[in-house]
DNA sequence: GTAGGGTTAG
């Protein structure tokens, strides 16, 4: 077309046109072209579109000249779909530049319930819950404006965020009010919001009550149910085989993430392959959030290979890093080019990535402990921008927890400058995983004084921290006032610490009177909690009927066996451990196979026991005969009772010293001969005399060793322990 | 012909 004879028409629908089929760039070019006719001017379409495209293709410059322009022609008062296109610009071009964006909003005179209901919901999606709120007060009161379903879905959501249940409830009163019970998007959002305020029965009902369901709705309960914890995990398992049954919806993503998770707390992880294989039906195995359930399922069930095969997919597809560190050469050569080499590379891959992929690759990161690769994660998320994003920085700093580095977490935690909830959990978490209680309570007191309000997730980590270390009165403290100061209900996971609080110290006889005095039964986490000090105090008689109490509800736990075996075996009542083993047999019941893995170099090493396939196996066992010599010397003293085997004396011996974490320690400490502490991973709970001997090896050494096992770690120093685990 | 909503992090 001769650009002289287009007429207005035809650039609106042009510029239009390109804005909608993200040809972005073409929309502006022509835009500007526009403004250099004479005689024409742009209408409300061609600057809606060429805003759009402004925000779509990065040219915020652009995009703020046009700001001037509109101004300038008035069209602020006439057309309200400009000033949104504005405050979108923004709020997404600008970096979340709320103020901007409400003073675009403010001063439009013109305004409707769309206009509102976009500057609310910009607000609460950046954390300004209570301006959100705050402005959906004014519109009631000020504009004449009805909310319709589109307002009302975002405050509930707000309501959920921020666990405002009597507001949601006034909501909820106003959404059957005003007959918006059946649309989907109020249903998710109400069924989303009672369940983050931990009111999963009344999610149910809103769930029940829609003639409609899709994914969204399926997923809301399913991940509302998997949130509420406490064994409400196999309800999401049954929803989503109903859901799978019925076959009107498929699962996305979400639900994949939801039901995985279900599933790995599940002490029978048989469900997880199905789950696996369905997500590969669906092509969604590889998504972040799928990957990364599949990775921490396989963790916790102790298939540490697959766990690896599945984060290694994730985190080539997103970072493809250094192929191709397999063998000494191919380490050298791209250690020699690894900075060009992460550039282009990252280059190559890193765009479409968001904050979540980060997150997700994080926590993968976590769970296997590869904190090499999770440097590496860290170093990328800071390349691209999101440096300073709120849930990556959670995510961080969960991830240097559970990698072991507990400075490298704080460091992040000190970094940042906005904190939530999640952010102070997962600190003090990290701490009281470690041990270090009295700097997770300091925290927490820290937390408190910024006015930061703790959630249940909170006293988990606050009651674990007291627990690990025996802090009795400290702990009744807060479990009190976190239902009197913060209203806050305590879950079967919160007894479970208090338990674990009082079987540590050994008032095994308080604990039980604890579980009794109970609102509800205890499940089978409560118990194991307790079996697990019977067994620590030798309490046989307590130990059977706690066994009891689990095989009731899960009769085909290894663990539960395994103690029990373990608890016997500690009296020397091998008859009855004979016994357990020919019941474990005839119900075809495998233990778990023990592994223990370090990170050297970027490469995961995993050791079984009596392993002999390491390359360098020969000089592990050299090196393990050395260390026995030398511990013995300095008074270690072999506790032969983990050792199940009905054999001699000696045998157990040697069979003890071929445990996988003392391979893992053996290996670390001939591949790595300097002064950083060594961090060794199990998959289950570091045995007894494991423990003991690694304090040994850490005086005759020098060497500062961190366990990371199934339950927490263990800081090993100096011959010392920063856990209270009673060997 | 242009604008707004619901799920994932501890």
């Amino acid at each position: 077309m001769d650009t002289n004879k287009r007429d207005i028409v035809s650039y609106s629908s042009m510029i239009s046109c390109y804005a909608n089929n993200g040809n972005s760039s073409k929309a502006v070019n022509m835009f500007v072209e526009l403004l250099h006719q004479d005689g024409i001017f742009p209408n409300e379409y061609c600057f809606t579109a060429a805003i759009r495209s402004c925000l779509d293709s990065g040219f915020f410059e652009t995009g703020l000249g046009l700001f001037g322009f509109v101004l300038k022609a008035g069209y602020f008062d006439s057309h309200v779909c400009v000033g949104c296109e504005l405050i979108d610009m923004f709020v997404k071009g600008g970096g979340g530049d709320l103020d901007s964006a409400r003073k675009v909003f403010d001063r439009m005179r013109e305004k409707n319930v769309v206009t509102w209901t976009l500057m609310i919901t910009r607000l609460a999606q950046f954390g300004f819950h209570g301006d959100a709120i705050g402005l959906f007060l004014d519109m009631l009161v000020s504009s004449g404006y009805v909310p319709d379903r589109f307002t009302l879905t975002g405050l509930i959501s707000v309501c959920a965020e921020i666990e405002f249940l009597s507001f949601g409830k006034e909501l909820h009163s106003w959404v059957i009010r005003s007959g918006l019970a059946l649309d989907l998007c109020v249903g998710c959002s109400l069924i989303d919001m009672y369940a983050k305020c931990g009111l999963i029965r009344d999610s149910r009902r809103v769930f029940d009550g829609m003639v409609d369901h899709n994914v969204m709705s399926w997923t809301a309960l399913i991940n509302g149910y998997v949130r509420g914890g406490g064994g409400q995990e196999r309800e999401a398992m049954r929803l989503f085989s109903d859901m799978m049954l019925q076959g009107c919806v498929a699962p996305n993503c979400f639900t994949f993430s939801g039901v995985l998770k279900a599933c790995a707390s599940l002490p029978d992880f048989g469900f997880g392959e199905q789950i696996h294989g369905q997500s590969i039906k669906l092509g969604l195995s590889e998504i972040d959030c799928v990957g990364n359930g599949l990775v921490s399922l396989y963790a916790r069930s102790g298939r540490t290979e697959c766990a690896q095969k599945c984060f290694d997919v994730l985190f080539e597809k997103n970072l493809v890093l250094c192929s191709g560190v397999d063998d000494d050469a191919s380490v050298k050569d791209s250690n020699l080019n690894s900075e060009q080499d992460l550039d282009r590379k990252i280059d190559y891959t890193g765009k479409g990535a968001s904050s979540f992929t980060y997150a997700s690759l994080l926590s993968g990161a976590a769970c296997i402990g590869t904190i090499g690769k999770g440097e590496q994660i860290h170093a990328r998320v800071v390349k691209m921008g999101f440096g300073t994003d709120l849930s990556v920085n959670n995510a961080l700093i969960s991830m240097y927890s559970k990698c072991g580095n507990k400075e490298a977490a704080l460091q992040v935690f000190n970094d940042m400058e906005d904190r939530n909830v999640i952010t102070w959990t997962s600190i003090i978490n990290g701490f009281a995983k470690h041990g270090f209680a009295t700097k997770a309570l300091e925290l927490f007191y820290d937390m408190l004084q910024t006015g930061v309000k703790p959630n249940d997730v909170t006293y988990i980590a606050v009651l674990s921290a007291c627990s690990h270390v025996g802090l009795i009165d400290e702990a009744w403290k807060h479990f009190t006032s976190m239902r009197n100061s913060h209203g806050i209900v305590p879950r079967m996971e919160h007894y479970a610490c208090m338990v674990d609080l009082f079987g540590r110290s050994g008032l095994l006889s308080e604990a039980i009177e604890f579980i009794n005095s109970m609102p509800f039964d205890a499940d089978a986490l409560v118990w194991r909690t307790f079996l697990g000090s019977c067994r620590v105090h030798g309490n046989t008689e307590l130990g059977e009927h706690a066994a009891k109490m689990i095989l009731e509800q899960e009769p085909h736990d290894p663990a539960t066996y395994i103690l029990l075996s373990n608890l016997y075996a500690s009296e020397g009542r091998w008859d009855d451990v004979s016994a357990i083993r020919k019941r474990m047999k005839q119900k075809q019941i495998t233990k778990e196979a023990g592994s223990s893995w370090i990170e050297v170099e970027n490469q995961v090493h995993k050791f079984h026991v009596g392993d002999t396939l390491h390359p360098k196996a020969k000089k592990i066992y050299e090196k393990l005969d050395e260390l026995a010599l030398k511990i013995k010397n300095v008074g270690y003293v072999p506790n032969t009772d983990f050792v199940l085997h009905d054999v001699e004396d000696e045998q157990k011996e040697q069979y003890l010293f071929q445990h996988s974490e003392k391979l893992a320690v053996a290996f670390a400490l001939i591949s790595t001969p300097n002064s950083k502490p060594i961090r060794v991973f199990k998959n289950l709970r570091v045995c007894g005399d494991c423990h003991s001997a690694i304090k040994y090896i850490s005086t005759v050494t020098g060497r500062e060793i961190v366990v990371r096992d199934a339950n927490r770690f263990h800081h090993i120093k100096d011959g010392k322990c920063s856990c209270n685990d009673y060997w």
